[in-house]
DNA sequence: CCACGCTGGTTGCAACATGCTACCAAATGC
DNA sequence: GCATTTGGTAGCATGTTGCAACCAGCGTGG
């Protein structure tokens, strides 16, 4: 068979992040869920994807455990899909590809949604790889275990 | 026509970043690259890719600036394919699709690959949201503005 | 209470992407 | 100089995506 490839059983924890959340779909709509929607119809304005592939992405975001699919908040018969626990903790994931995004494909002064901090409305500080005794970590200066 | 959707007009960072790196492969070849595979033949074997799909992804990674091809380092006519620096702006991209997958992806216990800090040999400390001020930012303390 | 529009889908089809295998030329190793 | 490794290409079968058409329940104005 020519199936796709799956990294669900890979012994990489980056391998199984992407098999549950790599395709093209998936990353806008839990970004979009951080944004706060909700029902199947703004995920649907909000992105423009089309709405076979989004009932196969929610399904597959449903099963994965990163949204859950509960009743309307309004009293509506309708259902929404909102984030668990396990999809809020992709928050730095989002915000990381965020700030790469900002930096990398906007030139200065274009412009470009911006996440902010509520309390403030400021810009948020950059993510930071630290050590466990809080130096700053550069990509050389880790290095890959098993374990 | 069909073809796949783009998003490197969109006004969201995120949407262009998942534009560049949010196919199947590219973000495992960059995962590889911080790991220090450089040649072909190494992310061929390491991650078992048909070639022409290797191919034709390390090519998109070149044209979009996150590899750059190099001759060799051991002097050998061959070329290797090295992270830029804005490849290398995307480790704090990996190592949050780690930490995530570390933490709802494995049992207790069951053996994974896992960054450490190279000179300590501990683990890095978890990702963290951060306000301007350095309060820790939950996604409920944060909202979306257009600049 | 009923007709009409909205919501949230499903189905079918055509085009494109992926995976596999076979093949191949240049560089290396012996 | 000959076999092997490296880094690809080409062709085909199958899977996945995108689009448009369709449809069943819900909700709401009258």
């Amino acid at each position: 068979m020519v199936t796709r490839t799956r990294f669900d059983d890979s012994e990489c924890p980056v391998a199984r992040s992407v098999d549950a959340i790599g395709d093209w779909w998936s990353l806008l709509i839990v970004r979009d869920a951080f944004d706060g929607s909700r029902r199947f119809g703004e995920f649907q304005r909000s992105l423009g994807v089309a709405k076979n592939i989004l009932t196969a992405r929610l399904r597959s975001l449903v099963a994965g455990g990163v949204l859950e699919s509960v009743p309307a908040s309004d009293g509506s018969a309708y259902r929404e899909y909102v984030l668990t626990p396990k999809g809020k903790a992709l928050f730095p994931v989002i915000v990381a590809l965020r700030q790469w995004g900002e930096r990398n494909f906007f030139a200065p002064g274009e412009p470009h949604s911006q996440l902010v901090d509520r309390r403030q409305g400021e810009r948020l500080r950059a993510l930071e790889v630290l050590a466990a005794d809080g130096r700053r970590l550069d990509p050389d200066d880790t290095t890959v275990r098993k374990v």
